[in-house]
DNA sequence: GACCTTGGGTTTTTT
DNA sequence: ACCCAAGGTC
């Protein structure tokens, strides 16, 4: 879509009392009507789990084009994910028909990568620019701790890269943190240096980071009054979604956007109603949220910005939206006594009139494997009951916690998606192929053409590589430029002959980009360079599956080209770029979705499965020693919580594996504040600790020779699925302070006999290590392993 | 310059 | 358990 700035201004009706449709307003509680109907300057919609926001928002939307108080190019709404941009659209759609298209209607990113491309000149970068992910800066940081050999000040790639996104997400810039930082501190003014490196490399790569995007954007309309001033007279509407959510620079970009436009910046002919000074008044602000769902303090979200509204806006208004349309009464009952916990907040209390539905179903397992079983036991127990698989999902705090679950469900049959678990952008050919793309885009991005440049092998390595960029650098032009002059570098035949020849394809190429598909772009390289021939020629299984995610690379640039015909390029490659997790998820089809709690903001679904929920995972134990920490993973579980509709299931393992290593597992302090007449152990941790409680177990059985995978420290979950769930199952017990030696004979339950090795580990988390006559090598938590000294 | 082995560090969450 | 970097060998 074009937008013509310029032609934008126009009418601008506001009518002292709104009339809208009643056909609008169907269905609504008296707040949410209020919500719709309410005009003013500043609007503060508080929004609990549940509450229908969203229709709210997108008839309020409606409502203005309806009665004619807005065209549809002055409304800009900002949602938190590509896909919740896309449904309000089309659900606008649905009230208003086609002119719900002229709206912007996008994330904070995309809204602000569009403004910086059609202004990139005014910033001093090119049109093209990159955008740098998170691997992408860490990748050029790297360079940079390498050159300044600063890891010898015990600088990591990561705590920069997190300290320089904290800054950036405060509208901190280089210059401005310079001017406070005290160089009297060698780690600070070494920090700076770093700071400044960084910066540089990324505007010398013609590039910008994510944090970039916003508060360039926000550098933007500061330095340029009257670029502002194009966008503060064309958006007369302003509404932000998940407002709980967002950081210093997001709230300043929102503040930069709702100014009065000055009587100088207002132009002579403007068809809009111009106050007595000669200037536009402010646009509106609605602002919706849920300052309990903020769970993005880590990237710097600041729960201020909705707790200040009122003071922030002083004339704002606030609409309190409580009552719930998606859970029963006990999950609401569950969710409201959990984050009841969280002092120094807002009381509010979700209710429903829709009934208390089922209790919650509460389950502890014996290892994480045996946790992925009951999940997925319940899974085909729902399925039988008639849920179709779209409508259940399952959550985890870490995205590590999935690979217990993906195994337990292939071996189920059940089908499942894991939206932001495959990483498909980060696979590395996927990478190369697009670094080829952005070189192409962007040549001045060095980055992308280093990753690149001896991919496939042509024989340019690190000496060769280190020769060119430093004819770059004492010439001052790109690697680009340098490789074209790798004649006169007194390089070998061959490697000189081979960086001609790609220098000679990307400039072929770069010549047909402005008018080509990026299909098109893409296989060319793909097959010039002979990327794609070279992995189907391997014979290895795994370059035949790489080569045939680059096909699906290629299917994806045909795919936007059919969905976006003008599409270029670089639309492709920002698409790519601000491509998140929660935009994958389609709810059609006919799988489970398992994904990260923060993903599943937003979200809801029949049948919500809460699993890991112990100490150390959720609350996380890297967020308790952060001031807040605990009550931001309290919100994180509530957001877990409320997102079920009907069936509700928490579940928690004994043991749990980190960094390979088994170790004990408590039951989160979060479970203690359900009311426990809320939920129905299926086995509680109590059951599950109890001291040499001993339970008899399924029998063990393996129908169909070897299973896949073997578990140390789980029972075969293989046991037929039936008794699983209906009898009394696992085996969980307490060998109490029993103690092994190396040499000593025991006796596993599964595994038949064996010889300890070796011990590791001490108290409860020792490990022993057994050589099994039969059944091989395992390392057991001698604990609770079912086990017994011979 | 490519390939292999080894050892250390590492995971919270994401646009 | 896994990923990556470094160092050794061909």
């Amino acid at each position: 879509m074009t937008w013509l700035l310029d032609d934008l201004d126009g009418d601008q009706a506001t009518p002292d009392a709104v009339t809208v449709d009643e056909e609008l307003l169907a269905g609504l509680n008296p707040q949410q009507r209020e919500a719709v109907l309410y005009r003013g300057p500043a609007l503060l919609i508080v929004a609990g789990a549940g509450s229908g926001k969203t229709s709210v928002l997108t008839r309020r939307i409606a409502g203005l084009i309806a009665s004619r108080e807005a065209w549809p190019s002055q409304i800009l709404a900002i949602t938190f994910t590509n896909k919740a941009a896309a449904e309000m659209r089309g659900r606008i759609r649905e009230l208003v028909g086609s002119d719900a298209d002229g709206m912007w209607i996008s994330t904070f990113h995309s809204a602000c990568v569009r403004i910086l491309r059609r202004q990139a000149e005014v910033m001093g970068l090119k049109q093209g620019f990159t955008i740098y992910d998170t691997a992408d800066s860490r990748a050029l940081l790297k360079r940079i701790l390498k050159e300044l050999d600063a890891d010898t000040l015990g600088f990591s790639v990561a705590g920069v890269a997190n300290r320089i996104s904290k800054l950036k997400n405060e509208l901190t810039d280089v210059d401005l943190f310079a001017r406070q930082v005290n160089m009297d501190d060698p780690k600070e003014s070494a920090f700076l240096e770093l700071f400044r490196r960084y910066t540089q490399g990324l505007r010398r790569a013609n590039a910008l980071d994510f944090d970039d995007l916003i508060a360039e954007t926000v550098y933007l309309f500061r330095a340029f009054p009257d670029v502002a001033a194009l966008y503060q007279r064309r958006f007369r509407h302003v509404l932000v979604d998940e407002y709980q959510d967002t950081n210093a620079a997001q709230y300043a970009l929102i503040r930069e956007l709702v100014r009065p436009v000055a009587p100088e910046h207002v132009p002579l002919d403007t068809r809009m109603r111009v106050g007595a000074d000669g200037g536009i008044p402010a646009a509106t602000l609605t602002v919706v949220g849920d300052s309990d769902q903020s769970i993005y303090a880590f990237r710097g979200a600041d729960m201020r910005n909705i707790v200040e509204f009122e003071q922030d806006f002083p004339q704002a208004k606030v609409v309190l939206l409580e009552q719930n349309y998606r859970s029963t009464q006990n999950i609401l009952d569950a969710a409201n006594a959990v984050i009841g916990n969280n002092f120094d907040r807002v009381a509010k209390n979700l209710f429903t009139t829709g009934g208390a539905g089922e209790r919650i179903v509460g389950y502890t397992g014996y290892s994480a494997h045996d946790e992925a079983q009951f999940v997925a036991d319940e899974i085909e127990a729902l399925k039988k009951a008639g849920e179709t698989y779209d409508d259940v999902a399952v959550f985890v705090r870490t995205n590590a916690q999935t690979r217990p679950l993906e195994e337990i469900f292939i071996r189920s049959a059940i089908p499942y998606r894991i939206p932001g678990g495959t990483k498909f952008y980060e696979r590395a050919e996927i990478k190369d192929a697009m670094a080829y793309l952005i070189q192409i885009a962007n040549p001045d991005d060095d980055l992308a053409l280093r990753r690149v440049m001896n991919v496939p092998r042509r024989g340019i390595g690190p000496a060769t590589e280190a020769a060119l960029q430093a004819h770059a650098e004492r010439t001052g032009q790109t690697l680009r430029d340098a490789m074209r002059d790798a004649a006169s570098l007194g390089l070998g035949a061959k490697v000189t002959g081979a960086i001609l020849d790609l220098a000679k394809l990307l400039d072929d190429v770069a010549a047909t980009a402005a008018t080509a598909a990026p299909a098109d772009i893409l296989n060319t390289l793909l097959q010039q360079t002979g990327y794609l021939a070279g992995l189907r020629a391997s014979g290895d299984a795994q370059d035949e599956a790489r080569a045939e995610n680059l096909e699906e690379l290629v299917a994806q640039t045909r795919e936007f080209r059919r969905q976006t015909p003008e599409g270029n390029l670089v639309d492709f490659l920002t698409g790519v770029a601000l491509f998140a997790a929660a935009d994958e998820i389609d709810d059609e089809d006919g799988s489970v979705s398992i994904m990260t709690l923060h993903t599943a903001k937003g979200l809801e679904y029949d049948a919500v499965f809460l699993t890991g929920v112990e100490e150390e995972l959720l609350p996380h134990r890297i967020s308790s020693g952060e001031p807040g920490g605990i009550a931001e993973e309290r919100r994180l579980f509530y957001v877990g919580i409320t997102r079920a509709r009907k069936r509700l299931y928490v579940s928690l393992s004994m043991t749990r594996s980190l960094f390979g290593e088994p170790s004990v597992a408590m039951p989160s302090r979060f479970l203690q504040e359900i009311p426990a007449s809320l939920i129905d152990w299926k086995q509680s941790p109590g059951d599950a600790a109890g001291r040499n409680a001993m339970r008899p177990r399924a029998v063990t059985s393996r129908e169909g020779g070897r299973p896949k995978f073997s578990y140390s420290t789980s029972f075969p979950s293989d046991r037929p699925k039936k008794e699983w769930t209906s009898a009394v199952t696992a085996t969980v017990r307490d060998n109490g302070d029993l103690t092994l030696a190396v040499g000593d004979r025991i006796r596993h339950t599964d595994f038949g006999e064996g010889r300890v090795t070796d011990v590791t580990g001490t108290g409860s988390k020792s490990i022993a290590e057994v050589q099994f006559d039969t059944a091989g090598r395992k390392r057991l938590l001698i604990k609770i392993a079912p086990i017994e000294k011979l």
